[in-house]
DNA sequence: TTTTAAAATGCAAGCTATTACATGAATAAA
DNA sequence: TTTATTCATGTAATAGCTTGCATTTTAAAA
């Protein structure tokens, strides 16, 4: 096994000609050390190269300043900026992010929530509500604060900081409908265990309801995430409603919209004169496809950014839930336009 | 404080009836435990939920499981890829990844790193190899192994997984020049610091050397990576090239590339009629932008799924620095044509 | 100057798991 | 049966840091 041999906590102490004590108020609350006494000891943590041990520091404290993230996917910019905000927050109150991905899958979300706090998170950022119980009462048990992102919920009992899926998404469709859409069709990600998607789902459905429009009018068709699914899903699309064509396809999110955009254009619909597509989240791609996608700007930034502070907090003196919603908007590009009559 | 009451392996030796260290070895070399004993053993940690305490078994052990990994920038797909791979590796060898993005910045990617290494990392991937000779020997002095990826080196003394940027660069120009193209410009991301970005400059380089041009009838562009200063740089080019304006312009990276696209389209030129356009990386945006754009295919799964399998058996026993070079290979696509002429 | 209060520092216990070494049990060889 | 080996288990030292409490120093008040 490999031997560090690293300066420890007591090196410091002797070379500074202090007790192991003072070097640890010095590294941990400054303020509590006598200015010259802090200066002699922080030259001798320098001349040393010294780095606390981290599990010692971890045992000794009992917490870690680590804080986990399980986010569905790292394969596409949906996460990635709210996960740099988050980082970048944590970043600046020294303590760190553990990230690990799911693909989607409950069972594997499962496991990288064990292993964060096996890692000894100290708390955790998870998206959505849709997980087993037994996942929160381990959680629970473990005493390690969560707190939810990318979504809302009314149970008084969750921390979050997110925004309603369902009303987002419906008022976009209201706006699509207002144009005079009447053929809809939704392409979404699965939404089983993905309460985000069947938000999403049931806002395009509320918006159609309130349209007296039938809301079973309405097909729905999910496929995984992917520009070759979404275009996969537009030609289903297609061939299922061959009497009536649908003039408006929503997406439950942008990259899945992109791939409708390119294969209606492949098979030689125009977008938005025959068919008007919208999308949600507003990530980059959104505007590098032509037509640009009319679509749902998501707060990343400061979705991730008040997470941090929020679960930070929390894990400092662990309170009542903490739930902050925030607000999206919609974002008109050329994607959607009035059907053709 | 928080005052988590865990069962400890304590707990767990006392309902089994053993002492801890039959404990701890029933859960790290099953093998020299007794099969009877290890039964029981097992269900008193069942029956406890007993989990090892991550802290305590770091300290005990000197090693984490954990490997850490900095990469210049989560907000696009560049890295996600090759970070996901290397995570589904450790996933399966129980090992954890923590990733820490530097923003491009030197001074915070040292400052990354130095938390990773504090926070117990075992190994580190790196994103190439330019960097403060300081942080190599901090990084030999506390005997962490470190793998570098996204590039290669001729130095005997660094472990990478990597490929030539100079040499695929070099290649797919060569494949541009061949077409007759006279006229170039290149789009850089900033190259201080960044030696993917500097090598890929010297590739083109290389490529108008060849083909008797003059080198420095290259103008080359530098600007941070995102699509809006892309086009920027576009713009910067076409003003200073106004005598014989530019029939290909060489993009870093595909980013650059699709906001170059779109910049160019925007001011009424053709692509790739009036200019070709050549990115670098093929990233799924690469397809989204019309007309696509011909790149250069890096091996971003394998990269990183062999970069993990690296540095776990660097760990394990440190050896001699190991070498793997990987192929890229030049995409075809569509905006990449004959000069007008 | 003496007394009192506050601030700074030190002492030492404690946190939990690993592992060298010692011991005891079981098995094989003599 | 006795001795030599091997295997399983236990004992206890150890890792490096934090922190409650005790003690000393310093500053403020009397």
């Amino acid at each position: 096994m490999k031997k560090r041999n690293l300066p420890t906590l007591e090196d410091v102490s002797f070379t500074a000609g202090v007790s192991t004590a003072t070097v640890s108020r010095c590294l941990n609350e400054p303020e509590k050390v006598s200015e010259k006494t802090r200066k002699r000891v922080m030259e001798a943590v320098e001349s040393l190269n010294y780095a606390p041990n981290f599990g010692a520091r971890a045992i000794a404290a009992n917490r870690t300043g680590i804080f986990g993230v399980v986010i569905p996917t790292m394969e596409n910019a949906i996460f990635a900026k709210g996960v740099e905000a988050f980082q970048n927050v944590l970043l600046s109150k020294n303590a760190t992010m553990l990230v690990a991905s799911s693909n989607y899958s409950p069972e594997q979300e499962a496991r990288q929530i064990r292993t964060l706090v096996g890692r000894g998170a100290d708390g955790l950022l998870l998206i959505g509500f849709q997980r087993d119980p037994k996942i929160y009462s381990f959680l629970s048990e473990q005493e390690i604060p969560v707190v939810s992102a990318w979504a809302s919920t009314k149970d008084a009992n969750q921390s979050y900081v997110g925004f309603d899926n369902r009303t987002a998404s419906a008022k976009l469709v209201r706006k699509a409908l207002a144009l005079g859409h009447e053929n809809i069709a939704y392409v979404s990600a699965p939404s089983a265990g993905n309460d985000r998607a069947a938000q999403r789902v049931l806002g395009a459905r509320d918006a159609i309801g309130e349209a007296r429009l039938k809301p079973d009018n309405m097909l729905v068709v999910e496929t995984d995430y992917s520009i070759h699914n979404g275009g996969e899903a537009f030609r289903s699309i297609v061939k299922q409603m061959d009497e009536i064509p649908p003039t408006l396809i929503v997406c439950g999110n942008d990259v899945l919209a992109v791939g409708v955009v390119q294969a209606a254009q492949e098979d030689g619909y125009r977008v938005p004169e025959d068919i008007s597509v919208v999308g949600f989240d507003n990530i980059e791609i959104s505007t590098v496809v032509s037509p640009a996608l009319t679509t749902v700007d998501v707060p990343h930034h400061d979705m991730g950014r008040i997470a941090a502070e929020t679960l930070y907090d929390l894990v400092q003196n662990p309170s009542d839930p903490i739930q902050v919603d925030l607000e999206t908007r919609m974002i008109e590009r050329q994607s959607l336009g009035k059907p053709r009559r």
